[in-house]
DNA sequence: CTTGAAAATGAACAAACGTTCATTTACTTT
DNA sequence: AAAGTAAATGAACGTTTGTTCATTTTCAAG
């Protein structure tokens, strides 16, 4: 009873090769999942890119589906971490900080969004409702912001959710289209949504 | 030659029969490709829903891949074509013909929406160029309204191209979570995004 | 009624799929 | 060095896949 809280966790039986190996496993899914589709990728095809047998994946993954739920699931508590950690000036308007960490964060993980909001529809219902529910707390963040917003009469707009969904929409179709090394610089994508925003939910003067 | 235009087309070899089988196909394909997704579904589960043979899905398309090319190709044409025949009021604002079309037509017609931007990493090069510029004439004719209306000083924006990218993905997503019967009407709708897209790129006063 | 082409059948093909498992290899702890 | 567990092998399993094809059915035109 004692021991419970201070057990050191043996490191014997941690199997260090076999954290490895899975997060070698998480690594080749995720891309071959973003490149060809969740349905399109075999068992095979994830295991050569490891390099190793299809058998091995078993040791780290029950299923081929719990490799997709493990992505989806942690980019999405990687999301919310990611919210919860982020810092900008004590002075900066709430939207203004979403809008920029949300893109930001989408431009630079963008093989877990892409998969994200793509592989939704491969997930089994119970895996689905999972992720959902972690969707929603993140809308519930935009959701909050401009309801407050709204009252304290910094912003005018009709349907807060819908608004979100909205706005949320729009940032997430950036990667879709965005290339390095083009006209524009992050900086500059950021501007121009954040001015779109901005402008949305602008009160009436 | 004097009768190559009016030509009756001897209807003998048009083969009728053929045709609205090949329309049950569409159908069928359609359903399911945005049901469960282009990879997810086989040629038996299409050829079962229509009621035939898998075989004999061979007499009307070449192969699986011809029929997801036809849905889309079709789907852009049909897009295209409508917004050329849609008539409003001549004195209505263009953005707002715009959007009152795009969300018209996107919520009479979820499958093809859902399909056509779904599938589109599930088409063999040729067909996703086909399909990819017709996708662009679309987004040039918002292009087109944004620009004209931004040089006659109606509105007021920074890119034209990057703001059509954030209109239409606002838009486009609508149908993702919209349910006929809920709290909101299309009407409602319309409005509301109506007004977050004017607002976005009005005029500083 | 005959003819001929279009359409549908039903069985078959090779290939690829996710997953299992007895066995061997690798490695950490006693 | 011995023991024991975790990890990887390599072959195999039963299904399912897209597609083909010889054959039969359907059906309108002559």
């Amino acid at each position: 009873m004692a021991s419970a809280a201070a057990k050191p966790q043996s490191r014997s039986r941690t199997g260090a090769k076999g954290q490895e190996t899975a997060a070698r496993v998480r690594k080749a899914a995720l891309k071959r999942f973003a490149a060809n589709g969740y349905a399109a990728v075999s068992m095979r095809e994830i295991a050569a890119d490891v390099g190793v047998q299809p058998g091995a994946l078993y040791n780290h993954f029950p299923t081929k589906q719990d490799i997709l739920k493990d992505l989806m699931l942690a980019h999405m508590s990687e999301l919310l971490a990611a919210w919860d950690a982020a810092d900008f000036p004590a002075e900066m308007d709430p939207l203004e900080r979403f809008v920029r960490f949300h893109i930001r964060y989408h431009l630079e993980r963008t093989d877990e969004v892409f998969i994200s909001y793509m592989e939704l529809r491969n997930l089994e219902p119970d895996n689905f409702d999972a992720v959902e529910t972690e969707r929603r707390r993140y809308e519930g963040i935009l959701t909050d912001i401009l309801e407050k917003g709204s009252r304290q009469g910094r912003y005018s707009l009709r349907e807060p959710r819908v608004t979100t969904r909205a706005i949320i929409a729009m940032l997430t179709a950036i990667p879709s289209w965005y290339r390095e090394g083009g006209r524009l610089s992050r900086q500059d994508i950021e501007e121009i949504y954040l001015d779109l925003a901005r402008k949305a939910v602008a009160p009436e003067e």
